[in-house]
DNA sequence: GTCTATACGAAGATAGAC
DNA sequence: GTCTATCTTCGTATAGAC
């Protein structure tokens, strides 16, 4: 019983992660969740209402996985636990990340503040957890460049290498650090 | 003497770095170079050509930046070169540098082949010089993870951070390698 | 609450003057 | 080669039936 709002978050997920936002029509997302395109407009309001939602739940979920996986824990068991908890969120949500991916350094745009979030909320996870272990580095660089490791990889890997497992992606990552 | 040519790609560059390819109009990249609009139509046939044009041009340009910088170097001291050497593109044309972050994961576009053989050839580079170091590990992953560490702690800096060095950002990602 | 039909504007592309 | 004017298609959004 998956609900019409639903479908419709779940098509446009699947459609924007390889095309972008703006290159999805409301057309595409209504035929591909099945249903009319008076329908995404009733749930939603307009399409940059749409992926306001879709994104800042996305958001809310990530960074709140995150926070869970750092809890507790510190140093070099921080770092571990949240690569792979971040590696997890990626496999979990594929379309999501790649959205994150494509929409992190924009500017402008109506759900811009919502994804600026993950970089305070979910690159100052990674630098608290980074700073440490390396008490003389910089913190908010560092904390970044752990976080691109992890997210290209594990693009990477969903994309081009989905034979891999996590664990593998998880070794190639952590290794550095 | 900057040829029209010339305006209209610099012009769609710092467009598209925050808003996105599909997001820009040709009426506004025409705008932006002081030029009519027949003129991006004349000089590029389309707006897809002219993006496959500028994304071409740039991925050639990156590509043999980073063998150059490779070239004849081994081990750790590859690796610094080329971290400093994607570190040095980034700053140098941080336009294209954004729009590879947005495209790079894509699919099915007209442009994603030409962006294709960044991954390939870029990200290759860059596993080679970490399988000498690290001849045990899976060369492809950690090779996608240094870039992927280069390329966000790299437009971390531009964009949120450009008060920083190059070599502030470029010491953040050598520490772990 | 979901559908069909339609209004209205935006955007890619072309034609022809200069 | 560059400009202005125009054509046509596509896309967001709304209105009204069911």
């Amino acid at each position: 019983m998956t609900s019409v709002r639903q479908q419709i978050v779940d098509a446009a997920l699947a459609l924007v992660a390889d095309r972008g936002i703006a290159a999805t029509s409301v057309d595409d997302i209504a035929a591909a969740a099945g249903v009319a395109k008076g329908s995404v407009f009733y749930n939603f309001g307009s399409k940059s209402g749409l992926f306001a939602g879709i994104i800042g739940d996305g958001v809310a979920r990530l960074t709140e996985a995150l926070r869970a996986a750092a809890e507790g824990r510190s140093g070099a068991e921080a770092i571990d636990a949240l690569v792979t908890e971040l590696l997890t969120q990626i496999r979990d949500h594929p379309d999501f990340a790649k959205l994150v991916a494509t929409e992190i350094f924009r500017r402008g745009r109506d759900w811009q503040e919502s994804i600026g979030t993950i970089r305070r909320d979910a690159m100052g996870v990674f630098a608290a957890a980074v700073a440490q272990v390396r008490p003389d580095s910089d913190a908010a660089l560092a904390g970044a460049a752990l976080f691109g490791a992890t997210l290209v990889a594990g693009l990477d890997w969903l994309v081009f290498q989905p034979e891999r497992t996590l664990d593998d992606v998880r070794r190639a990552v952590i290794a550095a650090w």
